[in-house]
DNA sequence: CGCTGCATCTCGTTA
DNA sequence: TAACGAGGTGCAGCG
């Protein structure tokens, strides 16, 4: 084992090739001190909670975070093979019967279970450091809201914003304003390409304002996304809603 | 560096602390060798793509798949602070003026970049192994849908399947039938419980099939999950559809 | 805790 | 390649 404290605390201890008992050990103390670890090795995987899986043996690379999350990757795909969210209680045993370690993440609402079970451990390593950053986005959503909040005429001249997140019975909407002719209109933000889904989300909107506002008063639906698929452009049509080409600024 | 080959063609390659021309000659030669790649250390990340984003310095975890993926975890969160998805080409180099390990992660359609630059190396893991088998999961939206197919009366006495996925101009509908008095029958699944959106799917294929089916035929459109929400609930009344609660099989 | 909707969603399938 | 929908989606915000 090998251990690298440095002036900010910072430390890196890691097992390579160890006896099962010691890497047990490895992995419970640095659950218990609040590092990050990583296992890599051959295991079986099972899942049992919002559903339930088996995965057989294979090396695979698993990573126990302190704040209770669990990932397990294979070499392949952005996404874990199997894993646990954040708020699980980790525990590592061994199996002496079957001389196997096994790494179970228990959480409850919802009851869920991810056994980790190693045969052979290659490396075991427990990371420990500061990160005291946010991360700083830009291309959201929300950036587009404000970019239209920032200049009303481009969603179309004369729009006047009156309110973001107005609530109606079927949700709140993201920019409820008014037009040159001071009919309400309601305007679903997409930061990307939309297909049908966007289109009937505005429309439970455009249908809850209609009938909260009675029955007299139109309200136009205006969707804002870059771009629209075919199939949303009908449905576009079908319901009598609008659309408008924006895109989130880029930077 | 340590080395360990077994018969398996396993094999862990780690550097600990090591510098960074070490740790760049040890992360491109995993990258070569194809093996699965962890660099751990103080860096900053700026990605530029979809969106584009900064995070200042910080320690943190960053793996490299041989199929291009690329993932950058902090202690916290079960989904990665910055990412690339497979299909990447990965490039690693020193930036020498600065003193500084790039890890850079890019790729086409869409044009995005990664790029990770580290002030300080702690560790360099490389990791290869075997890994055949794919993961057995059950309790999906198809475990519900052979339920029902195998037992169409759990939907309602009389009921008969005709197709599944069968096209209608809204779009593939789960399965599609008659009831006990030769009305046609959409029915739309859901693995857990839903809210508004799925209420507006099932309307979608509703809508569609009324419409191709030409105006005279009724179409009964009916929601199939474990429970909905009050608002889908709502949503299922206005538009006259139906709701019967089934779960997918627990194993 | 549940509901709602966003996400650089990812991922598989199909046209 | 794009579109569509599932996902053990995760996640933040709000009630």
């Amino acid at each position: 084992m090998s251990e690298f404290p440095d002036g900010d605390g910072t430390r890196v201890e890691t097992l390579e090739r160890p006896a099962l008992a010691a890497a047990r050990e490895a992995i419970a103390d640095g659950i218990a001190r609040g590092a990050l670890v990583t296992v890599f090795g051959r295991c079986t995987v099972d899942y049992e909670g919002r559903a339930s899986s088996r995965l057989e043996a294979g090396d695979r690379h698993v990573m126990l975070k302190p704040d209770g999350a669990a990932l397990v990757h294979t070499d392949e795909g952005q996404q874990p093979v199997n894993w646990q969210p954040p708020g699980c209680e980790h525990d590592v045993y061994r199996d002496e019967a079957d001389d196997r370690l096994v790494i179970e993440s228990v959480r409850s609402t919802p009851d869920e279970r991810l056994r980790v079970s190693f045969g052979t451990v290659l490396q075991v390593s427990a990371f420990s450091g500061t990160d005291e950053n946010d991360l700083a986005l830009v291309g959201t959503e929300e950036d587009l809201r404000e970019r239209i909040l920032t200049e009303p005429d481009l969603l179309e001249p004369g729009f006047t914003p009156l309110a973001t997140e107005r609530e109606t019975p079927a949700g709140a909407v993201d920019i409820y304003g008014k037009d040159s002719a001071e009919r309400t209109v309601v305007v679903e933000l997409k930061r990307r390409r939309v297909g049908p889904d966007a289109v009937s989300q505005l429309r439970r909107y455009v249908d809850a304002l209609e009938r909260d506002l009675h029955a007299d008063a139109t309200v136009r639906g205006i969707l804002v996304a870059p771009s629209v698929t075919d199939r949303a452009d009908r449905l576009l049509v079908e319901h009598g809603l609008e659309f408008v080409s924006l895109e989130p600024p880029a930077e």
